[in-house]
DNA sequence: TTTGATGCAAAACGTTTGCACGGCA
DNA sequence: TGCCGTGCAAACGTTTTGCATCAAA
């Protein structure tokens, strides 16, 4: 999704991120990092575990927990609770902060950018003494398959067809 | 929090919501749904839990789970996601639509009200082709405690003193 | 060589569920 | 009386952690 050379400077910003800490630089850290900034999307550890496969020695559920945790302290991704129990995950390029529509049928997430919506939000942060770090801006509702064809792409219940 | 007069008012709503349902009007389901009314607040099935044990014969926290479940269903309740594993409830009086502010570093949630916000997402779902049911905005941050005083009311963590 | 990273399995966490019993209608 | 709700404990899905081993610096 992102392009090579973004991805090469998305590394490069993670592997300065850990040897300002003092942390090693691991294959399975660069290979983590480089499927997350790959996919360009929304992602769970799941999901993440299992496109990172296609590698030779998978690498355990425990490291990609630890090294996606390090990721958001390094700023690179953000977390996101859509109202499910499983955590979802997203890199950022810099600067390009979106707010999502989440379908309550499929799960399915849309992007979208609004500019007023931050301005508001600075006008809300200096009312309440507040010192803004972040936001989440979520609408929930039908997706417009669900509207439109009176059913969405197939259901996570559904996918599960035995047990 | 709420006044008598409203608390009864929406305890009525509740008990027509079961009736409507075939669903039993038992003494666990009154309870909890008066509590939460009497509260106000945002609260997590624990602290409700905690809330209830001044009742003789405490009510069992799968129980609880239950009827919060119900209350959701019944529109009296909404649920939130704010980052954290665990899941808050509130209590929305008819027509009062607010988001919040939570911080970063004691949990603490403020609500505030604007009123634009409403009219940009119907914008956004109409460009979207989407239909909107429900929205939540949170903004993360310091809050004016942490800003001024250096710190916040005790945090959780600190609370666990023990293990 | 030293220290931190990994993988495993077990624990932890909030939540849900199967089942036998008890209470509402 | 019949059926639904409750409480218990066990199951659940996701995430975290202790520990022995392994690899980066």
């Amino acid at each position: 999704m992102a392009a090579t050379a973004d991805i090469h400077r998305e590394l490069t910003n993670f592997s300065n991120f850990l040897k300002r800490r003092n942390l090693k630089i691991t294959n399975q850290r660069l290979l983590v990092a480089e499927k997350v900034f790959e996919l360009g999307t929304h992602f769970t550890v799941d999901s993440l575990a299992e496109a990172l496969k296609d590698r030779k020695g998978e690498i355990s559920r425990a490291t990609i927990y630890r090294i996606v945790s390090l990721m958001v302290e390094s700023g690179q991704l953000t977390e996101h609770n859509f109202g499910q129990s499983v955590k979802y995950y997203e890199y950022i390029p810099p600067r390009e902060h979106h707010d999502h529509l989440v379908c309550v049928d499929c799960g399915r997430i849309e992007e979208f950018v609004v500019p007023e919506i931050e301005k508001i939000q600075l006008e809300i942060a200096t009312k309440y003494n507040f010192d803004l770090e972040d936001h989440s801006l979520n609408l929930y509702g039908k997706c417009k398959f669900l509207k439109e064809e009176g059913h969405c792409e197939r259901r996570k219940e559904e996918a599960d067809t035995i047990k």
